[in-house]
DNA sequence: GTTTGATGTGAATGCATGTTCACATTACCC
DNA sequence: GGGTAATGTGAACATGCATTCACATCAAAC
């Protein structure tokens, strides 16, 4: 019937959004043209007056994403081992408020789509790593962490406390307690990058 | 026109392995009937003899995965923290060689897909980690590991060094040195759970 | 208020792919 | 060797979904 006119960027955010949402319940592999445009209470075609097509819907969802993370990172700006330690559970807040974003992560739509979108996805997950090792360098610079710690490694560690813990979440249907699975990890973790 | 006839049993292999090779080449989500019939150089009706469909094919595909999980952390009895290391680049070098697996791990078709498909991969990923705890509670009785490490901890963290390995190797196509990575990442898991 | 471009709609189109079915052929059993 | 069940084939069918298009409607500029 009728439906309200909106700006075309206030549309495209609401568009990213309903897909962010959807894809959390459904995975990346329900997300579907129509479940967005139901979700925002339009009609499917409508979608393309806002964008070229399912993938550069996908391509926006990836830049919120990519934004999410890094806000994530440079909000820490306490002492290094404290930074990390809340990093830590910032992105484990983080992945059990939006599923969607392990979900995109894994998905084969993101590796066997369009080689740019993995190409994106590499340069998200390299950024975020990057930032997470500055963390850990300046740890160093502050006596704090080990001096003969790769920053790169810790990175990639570090990445590894959350990623197997946001699986196991997920395939327990949140049964998997992870939040006191962290505490645990991040103790031994933690051990294992401060100075002796 | 004129094809070999074999035995269900032989047949069943052959898709599996097909199955699995072309996830490892296009994703599961590039995972065709028509693909696996080709690779096996039948035509996608003859699939129907020897399964009652895709989803069917999985299931075997994912049998196949869980014995070479399982194949591989029994592999192992020598000393507990050695064993950990072997099993370290063990698990390293299958997912070299099959790509599939961490696709199909990461899979939104086990999450989205079936419930019975979700649940499996579960109880794969758990008796693999029962099976790595297991490594670890021995260790902690041969007084080689600390005593107040948890091994389902452990064991979780363990499957944290491999798994954003594997993310990072497929995203840049090979160009992450996985095996470098993995040698540090060991020294520093290591001293972070042998006994002081 | 009229015009005009932007946004929304409903129907139609096209494509990829899983699945079924009637029929052909082969392997195996007696 | 003849019969029979298993296996293979080609074509047709069904479906879900992205995408397009002609037309309708609204909002803002003038």
């Amino acid at each position: 019937m009728k439906n309200e006119k909106m700006k075309t960027e206030v549309r495209r955010e609401q568009i990213a959004t309903a897909a962010l949402q959807l894809i959390a319940r459904r995975g990346v592999r329900g997300l579907s043209i129509a479940g967005i445009a139901r979700q925002v209470g339009l009609v499917p075609s409508a979608i393309y007056r806002h964008f070229d097509g399912k993938d550069h819907v996908l391509d926006l969802v990836l830049d919120q994403i990519r934004q999410r993370l890094l806000d994530n990172v440079q909000a820490e700006t306490s002492d290094s081992v404290e930074a990390l330690r809340r990093l830590l559970f910032r992105h484990i807040k983080l992945i059990r408020e939006s599923e969607a974003i392990p979900m995109l992560v894994f998905s084969d739509q993101v590796y066997s789509g369009r080689p740019e979108r993995k190409a994106r996805m590499q340069r998200i997950i390299q950024d975020y790593l990057e930032q997470v090792g500055k963390v850990v360098q300046r740890g160093q610079k502050e006596k704090a962490l080990r001096a003969d710690l790769d920053p790169a490694v810790a990175a990639v560690m570090f990445l590894g406390l959350v990623q197997p813990a946001a699986i196991l979440w997920h395939l327990s249907e949140g049964a998997f307690d992870v939040t006191k699975h962290t505490e645990k990890a991040w103790q031994v973790f933690r051990r294992a990058i401060v100075r002796p």
